[in-house]
Parts: C-alpha cells; sequence; structure tokens
DNA sequence: TTCAATAGTGAACGATGCGTTCACTAAATG
DNA sequence: CATTTAGTGAACGCATCGTTCACTATTGAA
C-alpha cells in the first residue's frame, strides 16, 4: 500500500506531496514570498523533510518544476490549419505560465545570475530545467512546421531549432517582462507580424 | 560647491553616490544576493539615508536602473549597412545586459510575479521601467528600419512596435534564461535565421 | 511477532538581513 | 551665530533561514 490516506508518509509519496504543496504556494504568493515554512506546513511535513532533500528554495521549487514539467507531457496532433494549430498551443503555453509553473520559470530566472556559486553546477542544472521546458515544445511546433512544410504552407528553410522555439520565446519574454501571460490580442500580433510572416514562403 | 570630496555629502549628490554603489554591488554579486548594508557600506552611507529615500530594496534597485538608462542614452546613425547596423546595436545591447543594468532587469523581472502587492502601482511602476528601457531602443531600430526602408532593403510594413522591438527582445529572453547575455554566434542567429528574412521583401 | 533500522515530526535554536528608531553631528540657511 | 535640515552609526525587534535534537511512526528482517 503506497496510497495510504492517514498517518505519516514518506519517501515519493511524501515528496509528491511536498512538490504539490509548494506549486500552490507559488501560485498563491509568487516565488519572492514563497516561504519554506508555509510549503512545509501546506504539505504537513516538517521543514527538516524538506532540507534532507533539498539545500534551499532555489533547489525545491526547481524540483518543482521540473516534477511538474514531467506530468504535462501534451501529445499534440496538427489539424492541418497553420495558424490554427500554431494558436492553440500558444493559448497551452500562456494559459502554463499563468499557474504555479509559471512562477517557478520566474524564481529560477531570478536566481540565475547570482555570483558566487558552484558555476559548473548551476549551469548544468539551469541547463537541464531548460532543455525539459524546451525539448516537448519543440517537438509539438516542429510537428505542426513539418507538416506545413509537406503542405507547402511552410518554407522548409524554416526548420531551425531557433525558429522553431520563436513563438514560445516571445511568450516567454512577454510573460518575464509584464508579470503576467500574453493576453489573446498579443498572441494575434506575435502570430500574424512575426510568425507567420516567418514561416510562410511569400509575404 | 556641490562637489565637495570631503566631509558629508547630502541631496542628489549623496543619491548618485548610492546608485554607483548599489549598481557595483549588482555587478559584483548579482541581484538575489545583493544586501542593503554592502550597498550603505559602499556609498560610506547610513542604511537610514537608503530607506530615507525608497522603501525597500526592489525600489532602490529600480531607481537604480532608471539612473542608469538615463545616464546611457545614446545616439546611433545608421551606416546604410542593414545587417551591419543591426549587428553593431545588438552587440551594444548584450554587452550592456552583462553589466549591472543586467542584474537590476533580472532581479525587477523576479519580483514581478508576487501577488499581495498594491497592483495598480506595481503596473504603473513596471511600465515605466520597460518604457524607459524599450523607449530608446525602438527609436534607434526604428532609424534603422526606416533607412532600410528608403532603399528597398526592409519591407516597409516591418515598421510595427512588436516587429522593431523583436530583436532586443530576444537578446533579452535569451539573457534572461541562460544568465548570461547572447555570445556572437546566437547574435548571428538571431539575425540570419529570424531578423533578416523577416525584414527583407524576398526570401 | 518482535525489534532494530530507517525516515518523518515538531519545536527550539543561532545566524542573518530587514526595515525602524534615536541620539548625535555636519551642512546649509539667513 | 542660531536654527533648521539632512546624514551617520549603532542598536533594536522581527521574520525567515537552515540546522539540530529528542521523540515517534513505519518498514522489513530475524
Amino acid at each position: 500500500m503506497t496510497e495510504s490516506t492517514t498517518g505519516r508518509r514518506r519517501g515519493d509519496d511524501l515528496e509528491r506531496a511536498i512538490f504539490e504543496a509548494a506549486l500552490e504556494e507559488l501560485a498563491e504568493v509568487g516565488y519572492a514570498n514563497l516561504r519554506m515554512e508555509a510549503v512545509a506546513a501546506r504539505a504537513k511535513a516538517g521543514k527538516a523533510s524538506l532540507y534532507k532533500r533539498w539545500p534551499d528554495r532555489a533547489h525545491l521549487i526547481r524540483a518543482a518544476a521540473r516534477y511538474k514539467a514531467t506530468v504535462a507531457e501534451t501529445e499534440f496532433e496538427p489539424s492541418g490549419d497553420l495558424r490554427g494549430d500554431l494558436l492553440k498551443v500558444m493559448r497551452f503555453i500562456a494559459s502554463y505560465q499563468g499557474g504555479p509553473f509559471g512562477e517557478a520559470i520566474r524564481g529560477w530566472v531570478g536566481e540565475l545570475g547570482a555570483s558566487g556559486r558552484d558555476e559548473g553546477a548551476a549551469e548544468a542544472e539551469a541547463e537541464e530545467l531548460r532543455n525539459r521546458i524546451e525539448a516537448p515544445r519543440i517537438r509539438i511546433f516542429a510537428k505542426i512546421l513539418e507538416h506545413g512544410i509537406e503542405q507547402g504552407t511552410v518554407r522548409p528553410e524554416a526548420l531551425l531549432p531557433r525558429v522553431v522555439n520563436l513563438a514560445p520565446s516571445l511568450l516567454t519574454h512577454y510573460f518575464l517582462t509584464r508579470g503576467h501571460p500574453a493576453p489573446e490580442h498579443v498572441i494575434d500580433e506575435i502570430l500574424d507580424q512575426i510568425v507567420m510572416p516567418l514561416l510562410t514562403p511569400d509575404h
């Protein structure tokens, strides 16, 4: 029995509860106001259990983001309507940024520049999380683009990582610098003024 | 006499010294590790003088960023070489992000999502700083683009704020998510895979 | 079934940095 | 020279960090 609803939890069971608590706290108070005691209390765990697993707040939140990213793997099948498909995925990303995951990203970004850490380890950790976020996106957008290339609605030269990641990058930039996810009309502008013209063979 | 090198400074004189100290600290330890006492000590000022001017660390750093942005107003005259001009300005932005100003931006971004503040005031402050950063960029990039349009090397439809701001947005996104400014080869890719194709009339 | 090993709890602790206060002092004003 | 204004530096209370410890629940092997 792993799913005992009563008594004292341990191992992965407890770890999941802590992640869920951390993500809920993130959504409610944001990264800057997140308190370890609050996470522990919400998870009905001791603070020591948190520090036994992660050395500090930054590590816990990155781990929670990884956990959430793993849980949220989605599959997407292009419909053939290029703009419609892009719009759909972009809306999904924006809505995701509005939740705890977005706050986790913000906190992670906020700590990135701090010097005086183990540069190598920090670099590796940053890259691992980035890959975990970017990799699924790339797959989905690449699929949409490949579909478009077959149909002749997308330039074949557009299938480069930097181009494939363009829309998500702009959404993330908006989210980070505005404090909230891109609203509908911004998504439209990104699509119509930047992404579509770049993908389409003729202007 | 405003520029007394000895004795006790006051007013703008002291304020500038605090800003310079804050920016130096930012460059050395990053926003996440910035201590008010350290700023005060470096400026040879009392902590009380800091809190008399700004309510907290976030306000001080935003003010320092404004101060730096004001000081750094630059003029730029397009040479006529579209790609060369864009490259030059992008290099400048990247180098800027490598210094204290970049760390100020990172800290500001890190605090943006925190709930529980005066939403209106925070929103206004964020927008003011954003405008102060974006406005000069827009002017420079718009100038380059207008020049290109006259020469026929740039599509006239490309003169939209979102397009004009594209290159800086991607540089900022890179800086925020990687922890360091975009290196030369990334700037090249952004130019050759995204910005140039979007501006140029024929692919 | 018992019991030792393992893992979590909850409270207390020292350390640190926040933002405030206050008595003192230097600079500007007139 | 007297008064007002502004900065200094030290001390303070507070919140949160990350740690420690005595105690307790769970696990699994004897």
